[in-house]
DNA sequence: CATGAATGAGAATTCATTCAT
DNA sequence: AATGAATGAATTCTCATTCAT
């Protein structure tokens, strides 16, 4: 079953009551995913939860994968802001004390909403016609690339764009393999810090 | 909305005509999932596919989803299989010659079926009771554990429990990664080494 | 197998044309239970019969059970109904002529839908959770009980509540009795009357 | 749904393997309405829990309403010999110890398998053609006319076939209802039997 | 714009019955 | 006769989407 066309939101919310209502739409369908799951995740169930018609929903978006497109933009780029602010609060340290910032904003956004999370990722896959790359993602590749170029000397290893997307996949797996193993955060973050860590160093023989 | 209750046995195979069914419909149920992904997936599909009747499917399958996690099953122990022979081929070589081995042997088998593989794992999430293990990934995490435990003095960072689990966690999303991507098979083998060789010798100052 | 659980409240047909819808399904439920009896009582069926869409049933019917469960307490009410203007319309004569007028009367209900009315009634068994008494039910009892202590003076038996039990048990198989043999209207009367005024006279042995 | 035909036996159970084996299908049949009601009453489950195939079943029965009929049949021919017992143990006694025996075992014969027995009068009314008696209901209709007409002398009111009919369906009724309630026996006993003894003594103004 | 009733194709599952072995 | 695998029509129920008001 191709993915429908036409996904993109059906109008720019333009008016103040619209962009209210979008956001209304948004929490509610985050919150009907999270409460229910994909399985309970249905367009009736996300307009009666925010207190709507489904009318209403339809009018702000052609259908039921734009929607969910939209919820992934929307916490795909508040992921971008909070590790945005964690590179500028690493400004001035040592690479360690940056890396440990990062993990553990990476950590605290994805815990705050895992379970939501932990869906909007398995339904991206589905959504995303392959390669179509979200401007999110490719930001967040620029921002760490940009963060280890500044510490190039304490890297031992050499950094190109494919390492910035490995150490991206490999905390993305870590953190969620983290949270749905419940393990507490300092573990977690010691893991995967551990993880990076050694990706940056390669494999030195001098050991 | 939770995963079916009432996963009551079904008739065990027992004669030759059962056992080739059941064998049908997994192959059927496979290439459904490969040619229309979890959309186009549903039981009349499969049977009709399977050239057998919607009936026989529930024969042996007590729903759907006993029906997919037989499938995730028979995928996970051929992993497995994979990978012991894998290590087995390994026996004498240097941990470097081994992990090489070890990943081409796991991008193959992951290649193979790709596309079935991700849904499958995808599918894993929403059906098992989370903790719950499936015996083949405990039995993988001993093999990895022993074979890593046989290159001690190669390996300059302690390897415990933890450390094989996101070994393995870390593998297993790059080369999902790698498959999404449709890198070159030297390619993917060489990132995944990188990551698994870097974890291995851990954060060495001494670069 | 029990009774389905999830009964949850479905939508209350608050506009106009909701009620029209609600008033439909029943009717078309009430004619293809006439017709073609619990064999061909389904959903799709109903739905095709009042004109609408399977959709529309299940908008204000939680499920099959619940659409019954509702002709039910249509038909409860509508006896208790006819039960009331009798007992009115029997206001200051004696006890026979009251009995008389009941007995008529609820032979009519009956009649007018018979087979509707054994069917229900058939139902009534597997749906009611035991003991879970429709109101109607013990309506009636009140106002069978009020209208006979009306007369305690023409009664030989004492009338506890038990004897109103009985006397609602053994007049409805009575009556139910009669219209499945298609008894003459006078004839069932009589029969039921001679059991009613032999449990009320009791056991005299005077005779 | 009209009721299918060729409702007979397919054969004729002359060999005593068969006999037996007819005898599996029905207490099986009967064991399997108790435990899961209509609802879990299927042609599959009655042979799994006689220990049979379903081709067996259909070797006896030519379909599931024939199946059906045979176990009205055996249990309204163990009703009737019940029935029967009690008339002869009441040789001699007089008219109410004649009742009293015979309400007691009616008790008795319902309250075994009291929900095997409803389920099995709700399924009578569907499967039988209106109006075609079992034999087993004419012939207890005799054996009550033959009691009653022994004691004539000690009724005052006149006893037709009509009496009796309406007496058996009257008491059938109560012990129906006092099962459903759960009544103690002696208090069922003596709500069945006020009843008879009313009716049996008719309204005499005598009081 | 909003509403929410209505739609109906589609999916899961059951079970009476058949028939090759 | 017995077996039990296979069948597939039938049924319940869901939910994305539309559209009259």
């Amino acid at each position: 079953m191709p993915v429908k066309r036409h996904m993109k939101a059906r109008k720019q919310p333009l008016q103040q009551r619209s962009r209210e209502t979008v956001a209304v739409i948004l929490e509610a369908a985050a919150r009907i995913l999270e409460e229910r799951g994909l399985e309970g995740y249905n367009t009736n169930a996300v307009a009666e939860r925010g207190g709507i018609s489904v009318g209403s929903v339809y009018q702000y978006f052609a259908n039921k994968d734009a929607l969910t497109l939209a919820l992934i933009a929307k916490f795909e780029t508040s992921l971008l802001e909070k590790m945005r602010e964690a590179i500028a609060a690493a400004e001035g340290k040592n690479l360690a004390a940056s890396l440990n910032l990062l993990v553990r904003a990476q950590l605290k956004v994805h815990a705050e909403r895992a379970s939501l999370n932990r869906i909007l990722e398995t339904e991206e896959d589905r959504l995303r016609p392959r390669s179509a790359d979200l401007s999110a993602t490719s930001e967040l590749r620029k921002l760490i690339g940009t963060l280890l170029a500044r510490h190039r000397r304490e890297i031992s290893s050499p950094i190109d764009d494919d390492a910035v997307e490995d150490l991206i996949v490999i905390s993305r797996a870590l953190v969620d393999h983290a949270l749905q193993k419940d393990l507490s955060r300092p573990a977690a973050t010691r893991r995967v810090l551990r993880a990076i860590e050694g990706y940056l160093h390669g494999p030195c023989r001098s050991a």
